[in-house]
DNA sequence: AATGAATGAGTCTTCATTCAT
DNA sequence: GATGAATGAAGACTCATTCAT
């Protein structure tokens, strides 16, 4: 509603986390982005200070728009599967609705990278592991309970959790934003098969 | 036929396979490969025209493993869910004991790709794709299957299929290969998983 | 005339001598210096034109001091040798007084500077100069005396004159402010070795 | 004699030398240099890993040529006054016979270099300082036998030696190269400077 | 006076690829 | 078959400078 639409730093976000969805990161170059957005490549490094800190900014992000997402429903009184079927739906939803950002995550999961690493970056990142264990830590807490509560089968849950958000993520992989999709008929049926892969 | 242990072509794939595994499709240049290999840059243009051959060389290789450890459980008489168990089973062993060829795989899912492509690769990609379908296909039809015999849930396969196939791909984010892992245990649970995530 | 203890423009003409002198000129950004001085990159363009500037007045201030603290040797009645030997002091408690000011002149001797040059910078340029010029002939002058009185050896004096300010100009590469440090010790040897360079 | 003339390596080492001498190593890009040699950029950053490693080359070749002009005359039975005299003469011969290599040499002796340093180039520059403590030596030792015989002052030689030899470093601050000068008559009088600044 | 955003030209470096031997 | 030299295009990053506020 103000004048400006968007701060500088939100608008070179979204345009690198658009890119970088589209053409992968390491395809993407500073250049491809500041060029989308009818700007300098100067205009990008004034607000992040590398390639790394913009990527792991809107790491970052994505990983806090998922927790806002999926953080209420954590801490709701739902039985253990009512409660994981409702946090899927709402890590799927999640997913699809800021897809550019996600998969940019997805992207950075082998997070490998020779290259050197600023200060910031590595501050950034350590930020996100922190969110990104509390995240993980949900769907433990309420994988155990489950399993306490005998819904859930006994299983190695440092197995189960990765593998429970790969099928949450999947739809990074392949959903194409049409027209007429129904965001919720496709979260619903991957809540489905989340809370029946782990359920006796 | 030769007397070498291995060919020249098989050494550069697989040194290629691990290092692209190691440190990403994009981060390892062929000089890189050549030299993990005490080689020259040449010798792998001498075996593959570009890095694109080269890469959609392993990729091919890493989905003809797969459907030569899993094919010939879609072709037992086990019923649906049985089945299912036992191709699931078979693929995440699959990804863990080849774990480099299968990695290399993940990297190219998105296969975007702006680049030139020689018109060997183009050949090679649309082997792959046919490969690719020809493993999906299997997946699809065991799940009619047991849909058809009530022992799965009815759903949307579209997007049960590329799920399902998550699960399975799950160990390749985080498998490491230890001394004492015991690979089928974790191979069993996934099953499980995949089984349950789509049953009744 | 003001209440603050130092003016802007010689805190930032301090700040960049330091920074200037610690990684070099070329290595040294405006950024750098505004950064050290906790001030914005601005503040710096407000009171000189252009980094190039910026060091002239570094270099005119470093020739300045050098001069008006030989000068009053140079104007006293003393023996040729005796007014080399103080002239040679004063110049070398000079360097060490102000170490940061005169590094950057060293620096700044080849003076070549492809860049497009300020009008500014152009005037200060020829200041500097003519300074220069004025305390060369300074040593020209004692050296011309003492040789006539037969106290030094007769000798190509443009060969000499930058040959001797060279060992004067020696503690610039050295001199590390250390506590204990005499300089005055220094300088005394450094006068005995340039008079016994240019002596009979 | 032979077809080729030299090899690429030496040709790219003279003209990065003779290009940084020019206009200074901080303003001469590995652009320019490979402009002047009619070459690629690439065909230099094959033959050395970075501009601080063709640096390195240059002052390490710089101090060889100038050790063995020197050695020589250290390795002969003169006697400390005459010996020290040789030594300065073949310095200051060195300084102009080879002056880009040693003019290099001069604007790297501050050496701080924030940059990152190649493994490579650590090690060329801990043989640089090896050769170049070696000559200092080779000075330290002419000194101390001439004190010894009561030929020169008796004084600090950690102050002497750097002294010392900037004197004989001065030509490459204004020799320029031109038909008719006398090199011989130039190294004559710097050797007398140098020697005179020593003795009692 | 001072600030912070923005620019654009330039710099070092990398790398897939080609080619003569 | 294999090698090492060479190329050219691109990419990440820097920085002096300008300008609106």
């Amino acid at each position: 509603m103000s004048v400006q639409t968007k701060s500088a730093r939100a608008s070179i976000l979204d345009a690198a986390a658009t890119a970088f969805a589209e053409y992968g990161v390491d395809q993407t170059s500073i250049d491809d982005i500041s060029r989308t957005m009818n700007a300098s490549k100067g205009k990008i490094y004034h607000h992040f200070g590398s390639k790394g800190e913009l990527i792991c900014a809107i790491v970052k992000h994505s990983v806090q728009l998922t927790l806002d997402r999926v953080g209420p429903y954590f801490y709701s009184d739902a039985t253990p599967s009512k409660k994981l079927h409702e946090m899927a739906q709402a890590h799927v939803t999640a997913m699809i609705s800021e897809l550019a950002y996600h998969r940019v995550v997805i992207e950075e999961m082998r997070g490998s990278k020779t290259d050197k690493v600023t200060v910031n970056e590595r501050m950034l990142r350590s930020e996100i592991t922190a969110l990104q264990t509390d995240y993980e830590n949900m769907f433990r807490k309420a994988l155990e309970a489950g399993i306490k509560l005998g819904q859930f089968r006994k299983q190695d849950l440092s197995v189960t959790i990765p593998s429970l958000l790969m099928i949450l993520h999947a739809p990074i992989y392949w959903y194409e934003p049409r027209g007429g999709e129904n965001i919720s008929l496709i979260a619903a049926q991957l809540a489905d098969m989340a809370v029946g892969a782990v359920s006796l």
